[in-house]
DNA sequence: CTGCATGCAAAAACTTTGCACCGCC
DNA sequence: GGCGGTGCAAAGTTTTTGCATGCAG
């Protein structure tokens, strides 16, 4: 179906590589410096593609542009209200909640997301400054 | 704060009044049926004033624009994978996964998103057609 | 009156797409 | 070779913003 391509797998290996959330125009910067005259257009469509696959995941935080996980293993996220960062929560895969969705629900559900927000450490820590 | 405006209230009434999940777009263009020169400019303005006041609640759902939701009170939705309808999910709040997400990280967590996804009853219906 | 809110339009921010060329299979 | 992938740039979509004017307090 899909073909190699040297970009594409730049792309997922940089992914894979960092565990903050990057966005579209990161990629793109990032891998510019090994492969540089790559394009917007060829990070978009890959992270799309990327996505549909399943080997990547795109985070909608509400919060600025669309993100992106090479960390396809279930895990949440937590959003900063304050600064916008979106950080890895070690917390177990709360799969029953998908039964609790089901119940009395006439679809079809196979998977959540979910985004926890507050103040990040960070933010907290500044706040006690000012 | 913030002063009284004929849109403001029409924009929070018109959310209140439905369960669906209308796009900026939309109340934009029901708006408009009542306060004809109503701009969209004047529509974003006043969801995104709303929704940090906490009167409503935008929905970033990682299909299509953003939505909006007049209903403030605790509640999950539903984001379909094929037809990328909004459905209100009628199950009980998850509290208690705050908690388990609180757990081993310092930042506050004061809140939480829940999607669930998969495929709304019309397109399963649709899909048994095909 | 004063200042927040609006309408309008331009611009910014983000993402997708058409097209000619390139390179995997 | 054939077909999917790429670079480039233009266009599409969604959202924000500057500015002059309007209206609530």
């Amino acid at each position: 179906m899909s073909k190699y391509s040297r970009q594409r797998e730049a792309i997922r290996d940089f992914l894979k590589s960092r565990h903050d959330h990057p966005t579209a125009e990161t990629v793109y910067l990032g891998i510019k410096e090994n492969i540089p005259n790559i394009s917007l257009g060829t990070v978009y469509r890959n992270l799309s593609l990327l996505s549909e696959l399943g080997e990547i995941r795109k985070l909608s935080t509400g919060i600025g542009p669309d993100r992106y996980d090479g960390t396809v293993a279930p895990h949440y996220h937590f959003i900063c209200k304050k600064c916008g960062c979106v950080l890895d929560l070690k917390m177990n895969d709360m799969d029953h909640i998908n039964v609790l969705a089901a119940q009395g629900f006439n679809g079809e559900i196979d998977g959540h997301i979910a985004y926890f927000y507050g103040n990040c450490p960070d933010c907290l820590k500044e706040r006690k400054n000012v």
